[in-house]
RNA sequence: GGUCCGCUAGCUCAGCUGGAUAGAGCAACUGCCUUCUAAGCAGUAGGUCUUAGGUUCGAAUCCUAAGCGGAUCACCA
């Protein structure tokens, strides 16, 4: 049983014993010992007072006494105030530290749910920006972490590649290309197709300005400018299914995607399936039919379709255009519906950002109003919006960072610190290369998921991320340090008898022991960065036990080898969680 | 205006479903490389947890207001 589990066990029978009482699990409350006092675990006893009728003091002493006699391993107790600190005894950690160091599975849970998590969700219009990046490595990060906890997990993106946005861009090829293309312009496929949105942008821009010199109001200008016109019919021709108008939107969205297939390569996320928008948008109309029939839905006099959700606390939504055209939801609905007859899945999670809470929650009003068995399921990861320090990122201004530029700056930085340090001079070229992109993404990544997901967070273009303290590096740089000692020394068999373990070798078991509950709680709450502070913590510890104990000198044998076998042990844990943020560890830094 | 979210050290953030004297990192200042990688370790300084009430043995945490900031409420996506 495990050590809390039984510790509680112990009070409910101390209770029962001493004071004849019956206590439910929620009235007591255990807590990891704070580090000025004496102690492991610390039962808060004044819950319990108004049970056993005495002081807090007086509890305090009777349980601990009863507890020390009751249970094996805890071998003292002290009392301040009203907590009960109990100490476990070493022999408990070192029968552990022996059972599970070598468990090449430790921490990983029982095979659970299906779950689809979708991510990503670029617009096929222009690249990929921090806001993205955010959204990427938080959904691959948080499905490794579910499917570590025990989950059969399939990552999916959706492009939204469809809309007046493409259009757009697809317009400004047309009429400023010149029959360019990403190769005769030497640009990567999703940033040539963003030139021309931008393009496109700056010519309407000029367009709605002489509109207002000839007397126009603002408002007129912005929907009789003949490129926003011009935009809008082709939006029309692609519904109708135009073949030139097709043509160009294909070949415009596939240098998007091999735009976007290399930054997905560079930081290192993977999907099972891309959904696209335009495969799905007639299905969700179907959905809308559906719910006509059963009148679920109700439709107005032009024609669009709405539904009611007053009844739960939301206002009237449209769901279908009076001149039958999709919106935004009606997308959605389709993909969710293909999604489960795709996956059955138990549940199916969106990384999407917090400022489209609202949406989610009605698409899943929607979807229940529907009776779809899978409604339930549906969960919206919602993530903070990453901002600068004067604001939000606005492409008018150009102050968006974008996720490739960012990526490279990382490791030109990280190749700087590299050089600074001088460690690696007899690397080839290739593996210093390699080095500095794996201690870039490490800091990179690491800066991102440290975050709540929750909590929206400042980006500081200026201050460049750090490389030190609590920072992927740093956690990188401990796992060297032990891979440095494992080349110096090989393994024997673990002895523990005669081994007394000191107050580092302690804190690191601990932290250990809490690996397993720590995945648990991290999937549960979906909040990776439950891990990255985990990691930070065991990697802090473990500095802190390299700095103050000799392991390959000055030691016995014995302590040596038991010594090895925890930095090892450490160094697994921190790769495997690592492994779960998508960080590399290197071997040499 | 309705709804939702946030406010903790100069800056960036932890603080789990209420528990002991509120913690890290960066920035500042002090020590420590002839021990295994100093991207490190040890220490000093820095706080009215936005404010006011309330709940209770106990509140940064829960409740109610207020202030400030953000998001959202489109026949945009």
């Amino acid at each position: 049983m495990k050590l809390e589990a039984l510790i509680i066990a112990g009070v409910q029978e101390a209770m029962r014993n001493l004071y004849g009482q019956e206590l439910g699990l929620e009235s007591i409350a255990l807590n990891e010992t704070k580090k000025e006092f004496v102690g492991d675990i610390t039962v808060v006893v004044f819950p319990l007072t108004k049970f056993s009728r005495l002081g807090p003091e007086q509890t305090a002493e009777a349980i601990g006494t009863y507890l020390v006699k009751s249970i094996e391993y805890i071998s003292a107790f002290n009392v301040v105030k009203g907590f009960l600190n109990l100490q476990i005894a070493n022999s408990y950690w070192l029968s552990f530290f022996k059972a599970e160091h070598n468990n090449l599975e430790f921490g990983k849970g029982e095979k659970k749910r299906k779950v689809v998590l979708e991510y990503c969700g670029p617009n096929t219009n222009k690249p990929l920006h921090l806001g993205h990046i955010r959204n990427m490595l938080l959904g691959y990060s948080t499905a490794n972490l579910l499917s570590f906890a025990g989950n059969d997990v399939h990552k999916v993106n959706i492009y939204n590649d469809r809309g007046i946005a493409i259009c757009k861009s697809m317009l400004a090829w047309k009429l400023f290309g010149a029959g360019a293309t990403p190769e005769s312009s030497g640009l990567k496929g999703d940033h040539f197709v963003g030139k021309f949105y931008v393009e496109f942008d700056k010519h309407y821009k000029a367009e709605v300005q002489a509109l207002v010199e000839q007397g126009l109001s603002k408002e007129v200008a912005e929907k009789q400018a003949p490129l926003i016109v011009k935009a809008q019919e082709m939006l029309v021709q692609w519904e109708q299914g135009d073949k030139e108008v097709l043509a160009l939107w294909n070949k415009m969205n596939s240098w998007c995607y091999e735009g976007f297939e290399e930054t997905f390569k560079a930081l290192g996320v993977d999907f099972e399936k891309h959904y696209k928008e335009s495969d799905f948008y007639l299905q969700g109309k179907s959905l809308v039919d559906e719910g006509l029939k059963k009148n679920f839905f109700y439709k107005k006099e032009d024609g669009s379709v709405w539904v009611d959700l007053e009844d739960k606390g939301l206002d009237h939504k449209l769901l279908l255009r009076g001149d039958g055209t999709s919106v935004y939801i009606t997308q959605d609905m389709g993909v969710a519906e293909a999604r489960y007859q795709d996956y059955q899945f138990d549940e199916s999670i969106y990384v999407v950002a917090s400022e489209q809470d609202y949406h989610f929650k009605v698409l899943q009003l929607v979807l229940e109003k529907l009776e779809k068995p899978y409604a339930e399921g549906i969960y919206h990861l919602s993530y903070g919006l990453v901002n600068l320090p004067n604001g939000r990122m606005k492409s008018r201004e150009g102050t968006v960072v974008d996720a490739d530029d960012l990526i490279a700056e990382m490791i030109a930085t990280a190749e700087k610190h590299t050089k600074e340090l001088g460690k690696i001079d007899d690397f080839t070229p290739e593996e210093a290369q390699a080095l500095y992109k794996t201690l870039a993404m490490g800091a990179l990544k690491y800066f991102m998921l440290k975050v709540s997901p929750k909590r929206s967070m400042i980006f500081n273009p200026e201050e460049s991320i750090e490389f030190q303290g609590d920072t992927g590096p740093f956690i990188q740089f401990n796992y060297v340090r032990i891979q440095s000692l494992l080349r110096k020394q090989t393994l024997a068999q673990l002895q523990l008898d005669g081994i007394e373990i000191n107050e580092d070798e302690k804190d690191l078991i601990k932290d250990l022991y809490k690996f397993p509950a720590l995945i648990q709680g991290a999937a549960a709450n979906y909040d990776i960065s439950e891990l990255v502070s985990y990691c930070y913590s065991l990697a802090k510890n473990y500095s802190k036990f390299y700095a103050n104990n000799a392991i390959l000198v000055d030691t016995t044998e014995d302590l040596k080898n038991f010594r090895l076998l925890l930095s090892r042990w450490v160094a697994e844990v921190l790769k495997s969680s690592f492994g779960i943020l998508g960080i590399e560890m290197p071997n040499r830094m």
